[in-house]
DNA sequence: GGTAGACCTGGACGC
DNA sequence: GCGTCCAGGTCTACC
């Protein structure tokens, strides 16, 4: 039997609407469970690999209701924790899901756009580490949906420890023809190999880009200046840092500006657009524009939480495309 | 300042 | 089956 702690959670917070918020649940390590409706992970702690299973205490029903908001969360690990590897995986669990965002933000976030009031929609998810945003990021950039989902799964199956995602010192010791051929990431080789080394050395400080004192505009010019990482890129590592001011832009919005919102002109025009037609939500820009794309999604998929990962990956993107 | 072409993989399509 | 084409951001070279 392993160790078993719970997580207080903001008056809001509805696991599977606010976990099952963004594209990244879908790739390894992370699992969210259907049956169960648990979020389940691996996570590379110091006495080595845990799988945790996390639930909210009522929140199993996959009907609409929303009575489990703000039920703390029990996680469950397939070992023992040392009481400083319980204390690693609050911390991990709690930026994952964004434990540490006040509901006051969210609420906030509903008076400047009340479309998402009636769900609750506002939190996304991303990953418990700063590190792991940017590699999924790198893995996400040029390449259809069900090459990002083979690569995070090898990553995690080939480099990574007991299935966890890689650590900088693990990734950085990869051979970028390892990450080549059985990874399948491509020229993205180099590109990998460079950010790990730079995570694993300390010249990249996590704790910098994480600190809210730390100026958007020298978080953009550090973003930018690292390998793989360009203008989308960097915005998406804004948005999981978050910062919402700025839209990553990518075909999906394109496509997006065109099937939903209805505008005309060349891609550069409709970027244009795009931007000038989320500004309005200013510090909360990128929530808008997102849950209007997940709307869409789930309109034709049904509720985020009942999308199965192993299926996902591949008829996912097809399904969307259909549509254009 | 802007932009053409290369980069790599996997899915779609035509034969 | 097998070959060809294409989608998808970043980077370099060049204007």
């Amino acid at each position: 039997v392993g160790s078993r702690f719970t997580l207080a959670v903001p008056d809001d917070y509805l696991l599977r609407r606010d976990y099952c918020s963004y594209g990244y649940f879908l790739l390894e390590p992370n699992l969210w469970h259907i049956p169960s409706q648990t979020l389940r992970r691996v996570l590379d702690l110091d006495g080595g690999p845990a799988r945790l299973t996390v639930a909210q205490p009522g929140g199993g029903s996959v009907s609409g209701r929303l009575a489990a908001r703000g039920t703390p969360l029990r996680a469950v690990a397939d070992r023992v924790l040392s009481r400083r590897e319980v204390v690693q995986a609050r911390l991990l669990l709690t930026r994952m899901l964004r434990l540490d965002e006040p509901a006051e933000t969210i609420r906030e976030f509903h008076r400047v756009d009340p479309r998402w009031k009636r769900s609750g929609r506002g939190r996304l998810m991303r990953s418990p580490t700063f590190f792991e945003d940017v590699i999924k990021t790198v893995t996400s950039c040029n390449v259809t949906w069900p090459s990002t989902v083979v690569m995070n799964r090898r990553l995690c199956g080939v480099v990574g420890r007991g299935g966890a995602f890689p650590t900088p010192h693990r990734l950085a010791r990869a051979r970028t023809a390892t990450l080549r051929a059985r990874c399948r990431v491509g020229y993205r080789d180099r590109r990998i190999s460079d950010l790990a080394r730079l995570f694993a050395s300390g010249a990249v400080d996590p704790e910098w880009f994480e600190d809210p004192a730390t100026p958007d505009e020298a978080l953009w010019d550090a973003l930018i200046a690292l390998p793989g990482i360009g203008p989308y890129a960097a915005a998406n590592i804004m948005q999981l840092l978050g910062r919402y001011h700025r839209l990553p832009l990518d075909s999906e919005s394109i496509r997006h500006g065109k099937a939903i919102l209805g505008m005309t002109g060349s891609d550069r025009q409709i970027m244009k657009r795009m931007h000038e037609h989320f500004a309005p939500f200013g510090r909360h820009a990128f929530r808008s524009y997102w849950f209007e794309l997940w709307e869409f999604y789930e309109s034709r998929k049904g509720p985020s939480w009942t999308w199965e990962r192993e299926t996902t990956g591949t008829s996912f993107t097809a399904a969307v495309l259909n549509t254009r």
